[in-house]
DNA sequence: GCTTCTACCGTTTTT
DNA sequence: CGGTAGAAGC
């Protein structure tokens, strides 16, 4: 595509911001104006002036923005654009420490360790100092660590800071100087890094090597960053130091839609950006075409008393709209009824597809009563931004082996399948060795490796199993440097038992966990085939480089079966997106906005700024639901109706349509809940399935458990009946024999994948039968 | 070593 | 209530 057609497809604000490309400059540009398309255009158009695409660094928020983007950007001025450095802050400061950290003292193929790692770390930091107290927790412990690293305070400037020792004497957490310090020196150890390291150490490597500043101040000729009101303290200091000598740098962003404070984000860098770069030149981009004139105004009213914001006026010329219906519910699994119900009739009446509706939630808590409901009435969902693929646990353990093999000092990886398949080298064991390893100051591989040099007052056998495991390792690593990803992993798989251990296991969840690894291979020969006329970067190491960075939607998003589904997220996932049709759920006071934005500072500007992203998300149709009461911890809890529902002027809402039927008092909602749990009158209620109006075998709860799957368990399960439950979900019948003695037939529950597979049972009686 | 029982805690939001 | 860790039980 030309330059010429390039900017004849903008408008003229949006092509007043491309055209401007050298210098210091600032795009504030409001929801739905068309921020991408600047971002994607002002690339294009620097290529098109002869910009040579290595120079250009452009940071994006997501894995997904960068890869959308690249794709526009490929598709008007062609390949080249395979050439810019453009990722998230992340990904992209891995890669360049993946050349330039022997610097600092780290293999090239250093680990990035991700949350669970890291507390995994800090756990056994913290057992090994003998702090076992309740006062120190992995996840607080790494919360601090990561905001005082994202100050770029190290753990020893921290150590010899009396400002913060004496903060952490009265927080009675004297110790957590010493626990960032071992945090620190471990991760090292380890050839690792977590997450915030990628940016601390960027600029400990810039800030401290003159030379290496000087490279990519002269490498990155232009900075392009998107969401700029969500950079931190710690990637300003970045921009910083590498737009200091060329000043070309480019910021978007929304001061509107600033929603990350709680991991460090800072609006004050968007709002202070001109007086950073003096002779900045600012553009607005004011025009709104993706929502009514309803919803944009009415959004604008919920952040216009907002003191920290820049000065811009958002207005759409697009049509009026329908008002905002605001929906009330009794309970939690009613809103969800009524969402699902009103999505099942807009899907009739108009034809709309799944895939238009989203709805929004402020916790992840949340979901389960939506999900529930709309399970019941047969409407496809899926949950976006869940947990990565790669988080799961079968994939972790993969993982682990392929980490230790490139990087064997990986504790983290290490701990995570020494026994796993069992090799009888216990929790014992293991300590002996981290003590000896701590003692000496080597990690717990050279401890292995160097077995017979160190006094453990181990058995014999088990000094066997040890070598072997290191032997297992070695062979490993031996195979990376001559084979690809695909043969490395494959081998790899095999030869740590991980695939006999699991097709040994033939619980359904077992099998979706070999299929998940099978899905894993898949993964690495796809990868090695596109990397094949280039046999260096179809390595294991490659494929491995920056796993830990990616999020559940990095993967499967191509899948066909997965497109047309109603999505449901929290308001934070749904940072730029947008759909036809979006529903806001739990609009509660303590909910949204939360209960800490309520009371431990009146600081609700960003729970405000966070509804005003969830409410223009929406193209034709936002709707906002509350309802009366909910279950927390259990027990059903009254809710008030959110603030937020009165700041929005009441022209633009539709109280009308309420759910409330004529108002009962909340005593008549109660269920009335059978004295005993037999039925007393002897008709039990049958039960259909919702997904195919098939009756379901009857049943009367009479008592739940749970438990892990035994052996036992494991021999009796066989494909049942489905049954589905109002409390438990779905699940299968298991037979012992048919029918308990007492008449009475075990259902099985799964709980999802979690840690700990655990199953629910319920012992329930079987009332009828229909499928015979 | 493996299973089951018991007590405790928790809800913001995530690259 | 649901998930987890660690103790108790075999």
């Amino acid at each position: 595509m030309s330059d010429r057609d390039i900017l004849d497809e903008l408008n003229r604000e949006q092509r007043a911001a491309v055209e401007c490309t050298d210098g210091p400059v600032m795009i504030i540009a409001g929801a739905g104006s068309g921020k991408t398309r600047v971002l994607t255009y002002r690339i294009a158009h620097l290529l098109n002036k002869g910009v040579d695409a290595f120079g250009i660094l452009a940071l994006t928020f997501t894995n997904k923005a960068a890869r959308e983007m690249k794709e526009r950007i490929t598709s008007l001025v062609g390949g080249e654009a395979r050439n810019l450095w453009m990722g998230t802050f992340h990904s992209t400061f891995a890669r360049l420490l993946r050349r330039e950290a022997y610097r600092l003292g780290f293999p090239p193929d250093f680990t990035i360790y991700d949350t669970e790692d890291s507390k995994g770390l800090l756990k056994s930091i913290i057992k090994e100092m003998n702090l076992n107290d309740s006062t120190y927790k992995p996840s607080a412990l790494l919360g601090r660590i990561s905001s005082i690293k994202t100050m770029l305070v190290s753990s020893k400037e921290y150590i010899n800071d009396p400002h913060y020792s004496g903060e952490d004497r009265r927080m009675r957490r004297e110790h957590f100087g010493q626990i960032y310090e071992t945090y620190t020196k471990r991760l090292f150890k380890s050839g690792a890094m977590d997450f915030d390291d990628l940016l601390f150490f960027t600029n400990i490597l810039l800030r401290d090597q003159p030379d290496m500043l000087l490279k990519y101040q002269n490498m990155f000729r232009y900075i392009l960053v998107d969401e700029y009101q969500d950079t931190n303290f710690s990637q300003f200091m970045i921009l910083r130091q590498l737009a200091a000598r060329h000043q070309n740098i480019c910021v978007v962003g929304d001061d509107a839609q600033s929603i990350y404070a709680f991991r460090g984000a800072n609006i004050q860098n968007i709002l202070n950006f001109q007086k950073q770069y003096s002779d900045t030149a600012v553009f607005k981009l004011e025009q709104n075409y993706r929502s009514t004139q309803t919803i944009v105004n009415a959004a604008n009213q919920v952040i216009a008393k907002n003191r920290d914001q820049l000065a811009k006026k958002i207005w759409t010329a697009n049509e009026q709209g329908d008002k905002i219906p605001v929906l009330r519910a009794f309970t939690d699994s009613e809103e969800g009824r009524v969402i699902a119900q009103l999505i099942y009739e807009r899907r009739m009446q108009k034809n709309v597809p799944y895939r238009e509706f989203a709805i929004l939630y402020r916790t992840n808590a949340q979901s389960r009563p939506l999900e529930e409901a709309l399970r019941k009435i047969g409407i496809p969902y899926r949950i976006y931004g869940g947990l990565s693929f790669y988080q799961r646990r079968e994939i972790k353990d993969m993982l682990a082996y392929f980490r230790l093999a490139i990087n064997p000092n990986d504790e983290e990886a290490l701990r995570r399948v020494i026994n796993y398949p069992k090799r009888e080298i216990g929790d014992t064991t293991v300590d002996k060795m981290a003590v000896a390893a701590a003692d000496n100051d080597v990690t717990i591989w050279t401890v292995m490796e160097n077995l017979p040099d160190f006094e453990l007052g181990l058995q014999n056998r088990s000094r066997e199993k040890i070598m072997d495991f290191v032997n297992l390792i070695k062979s490993f690593s031996a195979v990376l440097p001559t084979h690809n990803a695909f043969q490395a992993g494959d081998f790899i798989a095999s030869g740590s038992g991980i695939i006999k251990e699991m097709f040994l296991d033939r619980t359904p969840e077992g099998i979706n966990r070999m299929e998940n690894v099978q899905e894993l291979l898949n993964g690495l020969r796809d990868f090695s085939l596109k990397a094949e006329n280039d046999p260096a970067t179809a390595t294991l190491n490659h494929f491995m480089e920056d796993i830990a960075l990616l999020t559940g939607e990095d993967v499967n998003e191509t899948d066909e079966n997965e497109k047309d589904k109603v999505l449901l997220m929290t308001i934070h996932a749904a940072k730029g997106l947008e759909f036809n049709y979006v529903f806001i759920s739990g609009l509660e006071e303590n909910l949204f906005p939360s209960q800490m934005a309520v009371i431990d500072r009146e600081d609700l500007e960003e729970e405000r700024r966070l509804f005003y992203v969830a409410l223009t998300r929406a193209r034709k149709n936002a709707t906002l639901t509350y309802s009366m009461s909910r279950y927390r911890y259990g027990s059903s809890v009254s809710c008030e109706p959110s603030r937020f529902l009165e700041e929005i002027p009441a022209e633009f809402l539709d109280n009308a349509s309420s759910t409330a039927e004529p108002y009962q008092p909340r005593e008549m909602q109660r269920i009335p809940r059978p004295p005993n749990t037999g039925y007393s009158n002897g008709t039990p209620p049958v039960i259909r399935s919702p997904l195919t109006n098939k009756k379901l075998i009857s049943v009367n709860k009479v008592s739940a458990t749970q438990s892990t799957v035994n052996n036992r368990h494991l021999e009796i399960l066989r494909a049942g009946m489905f049954v589905e439950h109002e409390r438990f979900g779905r699940g299968e019948v298991l037979k012992m024999d048919g029918i308990y003695p007492d008449g009475k037939a075990l259902i099985l529950f799964e709980t999802g994948e979690k840690k700990q597979l655990l199953l629910r049972f319920a012992r329930l009686n079987i009332v009828e039968d229909s499928s015979k």
